[in-house]
DNA sequence: TATGAATGAGCTTTCATTCAT
DNA sequence: AATGAATGAAAGCTCATTCAT
């Protein structure tokens, strides 16, 4: 039992280290030497704990979903009392503090679709990878704990609109996933024409995410 | 004049090969032999005409850039007679299009935008680049003319909204765009609960957009 | 005593395993991690039992002299009635038999010899392997056990040959040894002039082999 | 024209390295940054003109078939004048003395035979290694051309052995071929008994070869 | 005794880029 | 203008061996 232990906190070290080396310039860009010295330890001794490079991706984008999964959860948990329309929305807002405070997870998410419509999990020789069976099991889970959640607000009452719920989930993602991805815009541009205040964008976003739950 | 034409034509040639080899894999993963392979000439001629893989990259970012502002504009001018509003319509419409029939020019955009948010050009020495320079000049337009036009819309009485004309563009383009990378999951979900109308879908991502012209 | 012969039982074990690891793809291309798993121990007990990869392969070389020694003293034994001839006769075919059924063995003793002409034992610091030197005390016993057999015939007048004894046996040796190495080729070969009734070659072998002892 | 010559004499030059690098240690203990070394080439040149290391090898096997095919035509047609027994003495005679003097050509090819046997061809993907095809157009060729030498004598009366030319020669084969690999035997012995004359042996061997052509 | 964990030192291979012609 | 040839500098991965417990 002490040894699975010891073995799991190795594990977290190195994707603690995989993360802070991957994420700035991106999985192929980083080396494994590099994950290696941010953890101390051998690059040899990676290799007992992971299979291979892509290996460590997989278990660092289970753990995006992982996370993204537990925010859901302690959402929904925390909102008990409220209604479905006001957990919906906070799980909204959740899914935007989501992408900005863990925007590498945010990434890795996304890259993995991006695997995942390309076939190239096949073509990497992925199948085998355990944390990529893992994230077969619960990949699906995001969209399912929303869907329930606009489900039951539809059930009480407190959303209206009539749009099939997976529809409502997806386009907010989809709005929200963009801004995320387009807010850098706001502060990048120079121009006047280009200057946006980032608080305001944000809150229209929300607003228009808010609105599909009432089929206005 | 002769020459210029003739370089500009291989150099067209290039790229149209750098394409098919850049985008099925990205980036990193293609590789300077496959450009030479697919165009028919050399690795080192390669070098004659581009400064390094970055540099064709950024000339590809370029072509990006050029068929969208392209397609606005075409647009705007097939729809002079119009008013604002239905000409930020076909934008938007457009703007799906080109996105899904250039799938990699859209990709391509996003992958600079990231780059200027983590300042990459420069911890890539591509400042000296001609096209990132080229690139520089022309990366505003898309927003100028959209927003150009909802302002027009604005004027002419057509749209109604009160919101700025560049929150309501960058709204809109974070839904569409999020909607074409999501749109993946409507197709690969299996389970019931993933199973998706995407023409619905999509449907309902542009009446979203549209209502944001009329404030509702 | 006890332990010695727990420790013996393992080592015999890991040899075992060894053997089976090692043949099929040679020395250079076993790991001791199969190896490990083909006994069911770690890979750090093998070092507890033998010093280093090359000590298992001396041992192993060490079993297959002994297996070959161990064939002649029974085939002497069980012949003890016979005259020479007929004795060395039965060492030949023994020896075929050795190197069909232990094909394994065979090539071991070939790759000592090599080791052993290339002056390898140095060079990969083996003289101080136990194993080593256990086989330096035996490896000569084949030879001696087969020669002083002839010599007997000799003496009893049922072997003719004038050709001094060693001779004899070193070229039925090769003989057959060449035999076992070529006869792959029987069976590879798929142009009708290849094929080969390996049978027949086999007896053509022998009794040239027996010839040998008749001075012909 | 030229280009293709320079590139010949390039590869020769990376096999005659290559030879010297692969044959006193092996195969799998030579590195290609030694062969590198040995040629005055970076080891990214090596993968120039061939595709791997195995690449390499079948290289130089197909050389070890080439020299001992030449070596046979050229002893037939040096001895166009004789009969087909003293032609096809010659060969065996020929035989010894390419294994004397080229003993890593007749390694080569004992692996090589090893590898078909064992069908390690598939396991390491050699399959489409140019080499291993040209192989194949003449493995057969050294059987062949001494088989047809023996059926000549056969024809013109010299060779009266009734028994199968191919076994002949495989016979023959073996015989010299173990010969080879045991000689080391007679000089590594240093106890009396297995003080053997070279010389003595192999005329011996050679008697014994030759008396197969007679059918004694 | 036994082993999970760790690693140094390599390994083959790759690839963007440059050079010589 | 074009390219065959060459290469420096990695990169991911391996493996016999050792250490700590």
């Amino acid at each position: 039992m002490k040894q699975t232990v010891k073995r799991q906190l190795k594990e977290k070290a190195i994707l603690d280290a995989a993360e802070k080396v991957f994420f700035p310039g991106g999985y192929e860009r980083a080396k494994m030497d590099e994950v290696a010295d941010a953890c101390g330890m051998s690059k040899a001794s990676l290799y007992f704990y992971f299979k291979s490079k892509e290996d460590i991706y997989m278990a660092i984008t289970y753990r995006a979903f992982q996370v993204l999964i537990d925010i859901y959860y302690q959402i929904i948990e925390q909102n008990r009392e409220s209604n479905g329309l006001e957990r919906v929305k906070k799980i909204f807002d959740g899914y935007a503090t989501f992408s900005e405070e863990h925007y590498h997870y945010h990434e890795a998410l996304f890259y993995y679709m991006a695997m995942l419509r390309n076939g190239e999990i096949e073509d990497r020789g992925l199948q085998n990878s355990i944390y990529y069976k893992k994230i077969q099991g619960i990949q699906n889970l995001p969209i399912k704990i929303v869907v329930a959640e606009i489900d039951a607000g539809k059930e009480d009452g407190s959303i209206t609109s009539k749009k099939p719920s997976l529809l409502i989930y997806l386009t907010s993602w989809a709005m929200i996933a963009g801004f995320v991805k387009l807010s850098v815009f706001g502060g990048v541009g120079k121009s006047s024409i280009n200057y946006l205040n980032l608080a305001e964008w944000k809150e229209s976003i929300f607003t228009t995410a808010y609105n599909l739950l009432e089929d206005k």
